[in-house]
DNA sequence: GTCTATAGGTGGATAGAC
DNA sequence: GTCTATCCACCTATAGAC
């Protein structure tokens, strides 16, 4: 989930900040300058590696989904019961506001009304591809006895990403990073996950 | 919560212009000259009423705010048990994305990083004080055995207020608006009140 | 691949006439 | 209160040299 320690090639390293600034400030807020400034080169070559800004946006949805998605086959790779996964699929969201960070797709979802329509996309199957795979550990999970909850996986995935998200937004804003556990705990008690 | 629908002064269209632009675009993506176009005045004009675009936000919220307690002293004041209270509440929610627009609160609270203090003061207040009022109506009903839940009530506030922030930014994302009520109604459901 | 230079547009904001 | 005119900073993007 972390851009690697190694010297990244130009491309990367535009990426990697460009996530930064997207993850604190939103697309709208951030400029090929910022980015220019932080690599110190030129914005002139910046556009060589991506033509616009929405070429870059899609680039940036498109790398953080595979990230995060390898992210969750590491944790299947574990063969964790589900409770197990839910904590850590939880610590994916508490990791990126530990570094000071949102969501790179909770800050574009705010923006979603001023994105071109590729960068839409990217987005809607970010989370489509997040709750597919929160849908079956749930489903999967309850069939165990391992979870207990009402009413069907898909909700209930569906409820948890919304509250870890806007949890995220919110311990950000009320100055308190606790807040985005705390919520998660909750959700995660609504599932039948005992407190740690 | 809406704005009336008589002729209102050049200060309150103003602001009720600017309202929807943050509701849907966000602070970030928004001009003067936006609402200058819709109001059919130059962007001078709007300089008079607002010196500068912090002012009118600054405004903004603090307008939003009391149109939000006011609609949640109207729910006080209907002398409803906390059952009929939340959905009430969550009805404040599902009524703005009927509009099709996002909380004007939680717009800005993705837009956190790039806001003046002033703002960032104002958009605590909010909710603060939403908190309270919500705090308040899950203890009493609890107290009353009218709500059944583990945990603090403001804990179980906090987690509802993240709950239906997110569940509408991914609404709209998702292009599913019925998800927010789905979401509002597994919440609360979690909070001991029985499907409608 | 990165640079200089620049285009063409939009941003928030101000001065001063009416 | 609203206008015209204008400032200057910043934006995304391109052309063409190196």
């Amino acid at each position: 989930m972390r851009p690697s320690s190694a010297v990244a090639d130009t491309s990367t390293r535009i990426l990697d900040i460009a996530e930064r600034l997207v993850q604190t400030r939103g697309f709208n807020a951030f400029s090929y300058a910022n980015i220019a400034a932080a690599l110190h080169v030129t914005t002139a070559s910046l556009h060589y590696h991506f033509p616009t800004k929405g070429k870059l946006g899609e680039r940036l949805i498109e790398r953080y989904r595979t990230g995060f998605l390898a992210a969750l086959d590491a944790i299947d790779a574990t063969g964790a019961d589900a409770v197990q996964k839910l904590r850590a699929y939880v610590g994916l969201y508490t990791d990126v506001l530990a570094r000071n960070r949102m969501c790179l797709c909770g800050m574009l979802a705010a923006d979603y009304e001023t994105l071109p329509k590729p960068m839409r996309t990217e987005l809607r199957r970010f989370f489509d591809a997040n709750e597919v795979w929160l849908t079956r550990v749930l489903d999967t999970g309850r069939e165990r006895d391992e979870l207990t909850f009402a009413g069907s996986p898909v909700d209930a995935a569906r409820v948890l990403v919304a509250a870890l998200e806007g949890a995220m937004m919110l311990a950000r804003s009320q100055g308190d990073p606790a807040r985005l556990q705390s919520a998660a705990d909750r959700m995660l008690a609504g599932l039948g996950v005992k407190p740690a």
